[in-house]
DNA sequence: GCAAGGTC
């Protein structure tokens, strides 16, 4: 190239660490530095050569994306139109406030280089974010050649094969993420104006926040996680307890204890269960029909990615993905640990492992271990697993700097550097081994089974304290050996719902749906517990509150599955199609938005099934609703920022409003007469400032006179003499109003204030509303809307129910209010509820609340003379099994009933203790066996 | 004041 001028390049990375490490690549540690406008993101210069031809290199960043997309400012304030309209409003791309430093660095740089190389991720979003880079850059510089680096890896051989073999931008690839960006917006922004302005005012939230700050926000990713929360509650809540029995076997030797469970495992019929344990009884002598020993091995986990990481600092040290990630990216900054947002679960080839293992030989705890992994004769290193994710991005999370700990670090951060370098040291070293021993003994024709474990060799164990894999001991047995068991007990118990889903879980349930990504699924979460929408309990477990629950089941009433990850599935689908080029961007753009528009429009429409939801859990305010019917009439001449529109409240008058309302109140009443308005294209030609559009009206016949014709075609601007006189005429209120008239909130100039139809019913309001009072105020405000005293709120009505009464009538399982019995674990009072099985229907029981807890009870069995209430207060795996007072239950097939035939069995109770053979293991009596018992109905 | 996606 001699004679020319040296190209110079301008190389642009994501982030500032990647900009910062391939200069160092690139340059062999020789890059000069120099500030550039923004704080974080430096400048690296170096010369290289790219197939021959030598480069100066400029080498800055930006930090993610550059630019954000935005509706046009006509459509930015809330109240500024109907949020239907947000799925045609202008959007733009703009660089916000905060990256303007970077904008003019790169536009500053660009200035002098003459082609630009893009060192974005090797994902879609990287490739929307080269774009964004390539935007601002040709901005100042027309003619730059635009090349595109692809990487998979920060390390050496990647980087320079990258720069050696450049290629083009995929526009594909940041079509579908605009796709994402806009529909994203779209139907965020439409659906949470929408609720948060129905629902924020309408009711009485029984949480502490500021009202005017409370946003109900909808999302494509929040709602689905919401949902997954709030479907495992039902699940829970709809779960109807079976009763099941089962029979245990133990067996003391000389050696210990054995026991055996019955490999029938649960059985739900009383009857069946009874006879065959009655069979082992009249038969005990069990025999050993098989001894089984195996070798079997516990694999280490796979590298660690972003969402496992999470999961695993949620189950080991109870961090929140949130925290956890804050942690792990000041780690990452401070140089302990690699990027900490990856997908990717496996390590390239080329990663030196044994150098990332041979530094934390020095560490006091762990260090022997890595010492003991480095040894070739103790044969513990194994090339770590594949788990088969990779983002072509980052590698998995690692070590990168040996600690024993910094003196800046909290507890937290010694934690979750700890994770990581035990998590890596796990991965390399070899699966835990061990011995198995599996013993089948036969009772009756009964097969049960005893399992013993031996470890042989803990290896990646020793180091990952965290997985644990419990030994169990069991007594040498013999082929057809025979014994006497030492018990043998019919248990019972009741089956339980699910557990409320972990962070993990909720983590697991987003990874499968595609909601989300690794860098992002933990705002997610945390955005529920923000916005109210579901709480996290001491054992990381998750709820709905009574406002996320309502809202689902809002959306569940009116049939949409806005709240379940489909509608995401279906975009990334797209989004995909997309950026492989088998669809057009515009396409799925106007499908997906003209789905989610007529959605969205069906869903206003049936707001009344989101007021019904609501209502279940809070109490209304009583606030005024209105509906929008139509258009914008004009821009709004009193806030001059929203437009006016023609609506009709509840009690039938029609007005045309501000949508500024309640912070502006500029409003134009409409005659009573009118049946019907609808807003025209037609724009009136006097008034100003237009366009005033025209309304058709339609007015009752009967009700206006003679001279006057029903049709009119309309203008609210004040030129309409017709309008007037009408006004003047017939009032503005109805004359037979659907509900009781309400208060006005304002005056306009073509009403004739307080002339009302002969036949309105303002004389029927109750005397606390505060109407013409205060017009916005609600008229409900003080005055319990249940027993109207006031002196508390409706929430704390005495004559109620407890709101989270209220809230379990969803359920099933129906909460009856009144009695209670305290759990025998947490001693909290447990609601008496009715079982809906088909074995027990209409039947009562408790059980506690708490998932921790598994406390059940038949009520039936509490003051029943034959059981007392003590042994009834069992939990899952307890056993006598009281219940069956029924009908159709407990009937035993074989009458009168021999016990145990004379040996050394005892039989064991389920307070544990011991009872002989003749005694009827289901009330202890010793008079009668089980099948005789008085208490089944015998 | 709204989404989700980058990253500091």
């Amino acid at each position: 190239m001699a004679g020319n001028r040296q190209i110079r390049a301008l190389n642009v990375a994501e982030k500032p660490s990647v900009a910062k490490a391939v200069s160092g690549i690139l340059s062999r540690n020789q890059a000069r530095v120099r500030e550039g406008r923004s704080r974080y993101n430096k400048i690296f210069e170096f010369d290289y050569t790219i197939r021959g031809q030598p480069i100066h290199m400029l080498f800055t960043s930006v930090t993610g994306h550059l630019m954000e997309l935005e509706f046009d400012d006509r459509y930015r304030k809330w109240h500024s139109c109907d949020p239907s309209e947000l799925y045609q409003a202008p959007v733009r791309k703009t660089v916000p406030q905060d990256k303007l430093d970077i904008k003019r660095t790169l536009q500053q740089e660009a200035r002098s280089c003459q082609w630009l190389i893009l060192w974005l991720d090797c994902d879609r979003e990287g490739e929307n974010i080269a774009y964004e880079v390539i935007e601002v850059c040709t901005e100042a510089n027309r003619n730059m050649n635009t090349w595109r680096a692809r990487f998979s890896a920060l390390i050496d051989r990647d980087i320079h094969e990258a720069v050696q073999n450049l290629d083009r931008p995929n526009q594909s690839f940041s079509e579908a993420v605009d796709a994402r960006q806009e529909i994203d917006l779209r139907i965020g922004a439409s659906f949470t104006r929408f609720q948060t302005m129905l629902l924020k005012d309408a009711f009485h939230f029984d949480f502490a926040t500021e009202d005017r700050n409370l946003i109900l926000s909808y999302g494509p990713c929040q709602f689905p996680t919401l949902g997954f929360i709030v479907e495992r509650y039902w699940e829970i809540q709809a779960h109807e307890p079976e009763e099941f029995w089962t029979i245990n076997c133990s067996h003391n030797s000389e050696e210990g204890t054995a026991n055996f469970s019955w490999m029938r495992g649960h059985m739900f019929d009383y009857t069946c269960a009874v006879t065959i344990y009655e069979m082992c009884v009249e038969e005990p002598t069990a025999t050993v029909t098989m001894v089984r020993q195996q070798e079997k091995l516990k694999y280490p986990p796979y590298p660690l990615s972003t969402i496992e990481l999470e999961k695993r600092a949620s189950r080991y040290f109870r961090l929140s993905s949130e925290h956890t990630m804050k942690v792990a990216e000041e780690l990452y900054q401070s140089g302990f640990i690699s990027y900490p947002r990856t997908e990717t679960d496996s390590f390239s080839a080329r990663t030196d492992l044994r150098a990332i293992a041979q530094e934390q030989q020095a560490h006091p705890v762990w260090g022997p271990y890595a010492q003991r992994l480095m040894d070739p004769e103790a044969d513990l290193w194994r090339n770590p697993g594949n788990g088969g994710h990779d983002d072509k991005a980052h590698p998995p999370i690692h070590p990168t700097k040996f600690s024993a700990g910094e003196s800046g670090w909290s507890q937290d951060h010694h934690k979750v550097y700890e994770l990581v370098v035990r998590h890596f040291l796990a991965c390399v070293s070899q699966p835990a081994v061990s011995a198995e021993t599996t013993v089948e003994i036969d009772i009756a024709g009964e097969l049960f089974s005893a399992c013993g474990r031996v470890i042989l060799a803990k290896n990646y164990l020793d180091v990952y304290r965290f997985d644990t894999w419990g030994g169990s001991f069991i007594p040498t047995y013999m082929l057809g050996q025979q014994f006497a068991p030492t018990t043998l007990t019919l248990d019972s118990g009741v089956t339980r719902p699910p557990p409320l889903l972990s962070e993990a879980d909720l983590l697991s349930c987003m990874d499968k749906a595609g909601i989300g990504t690794d860098a992002t699924m933990h705002d997610h979460i945390k955005k529920l517990l923000d916005r109210f929408y579901a709480t996290k309990d001491a054992n990381t477990r998750f709820s709905p509150t009574n406002l996320g629950e309502s809202l689902v089941m809002g959306y569940d009433d009116m049939g949409y599955e806005l709240w379940k990850p489909y509608l995401r599935s279906k975009m990334e689908d797209d989004m995909k199609a997309v950026s492989l080029g088998t669809k057009r961007k515009a396409d799925i753009l106007a499908s997906c938005l003209q789905e989610m528009k007529a959605c969205f429009l069906d869903a206003r429409l049936n707001k009344v099934k989101l007021f019904e939801a609501m209502g279940i859990f809070f109490d209304r305010t009583g606030a005024e609703e209105q509906q929008t019917i139509g258009g914008v009439v004009r821009r709004c001449g009193l806030c001059q920022q929203a437009d006016m529109v023609l609506r009709r409240r509840q009690d039938g008058k029609f007005m045309v409003g501000c949508l500024g309302y309640p912070q502006c109140r500029k409003v134009v009443w409409l005659p009573g007469s009118i049946s019907e308005a609808a807003v025209t294209s037609n724009t009136c030609n006097v008034c100003s400032p237009g366009p005033v559009f025209l309304i058709q009206f339609k007015f009752r016949r009967l009700e206006i006179p003679p001279n006057y014709s029903v049709d009119h075609l309309g203008c609210i601007g004040g030129c309409d003499d017709t309008l007037r006189q009408l006004t003047e005429i017939c009032g503005t209120g109805p004359r037979n109003p659907p509900g009781t008239s309400a208060s006005v909130r304002g005056q306009a100039p073509t009403t004739t204030s307080g002339r009302q139809a002969p036949t309105t019913t303002s004389g029927r309001q109750a005397p606390t509303t505060t109407s013409g009072r205060n017009p916005a105020s609600n008229v409900q405000r003080g005055v319990c809307s249940h027993c109207r005293q006031t002196g508390h709120s409706s929430n704390g009505c005495p004559s109620q129910v407890s709101t989270s009464g209220r809230a379990r009538s969803r359920a099933t399982n129906h909460t009856n209010g009144g009695s209670s019995v305290p759990c025998n674990s947490c001693g909290e009072p447990c609601e008496l509820r009715t079982a809906n099985t088909a074995n027990n229907r209409g039947r009562q029981f408790y059980s506690c609340q708490s998932q921790e807890c598994r406390f059940f009870v038949w009520e039936d069995t509490i003051n029943d003379g034959g059981v007392g209430q003590n042994a009834s207060h069992t939990n899952a795996r307890g056993s006598n099994a009281t219940s069956g007072r029924r009908g159709g239950r407990g009937r035993g097939r074989r009458g009168g009933g021999g016990g145990g035939r004379g040996n050394d069995t005892t039989f064991v109770s389920a307070t544990g203790e011991p009872v002989s053979g003749r005694r009827c293991f289901s009330c202890g009596d010793p008079s009668h066996f089980a099948n005789a018992c008085p208490n089944r109905g015998m």
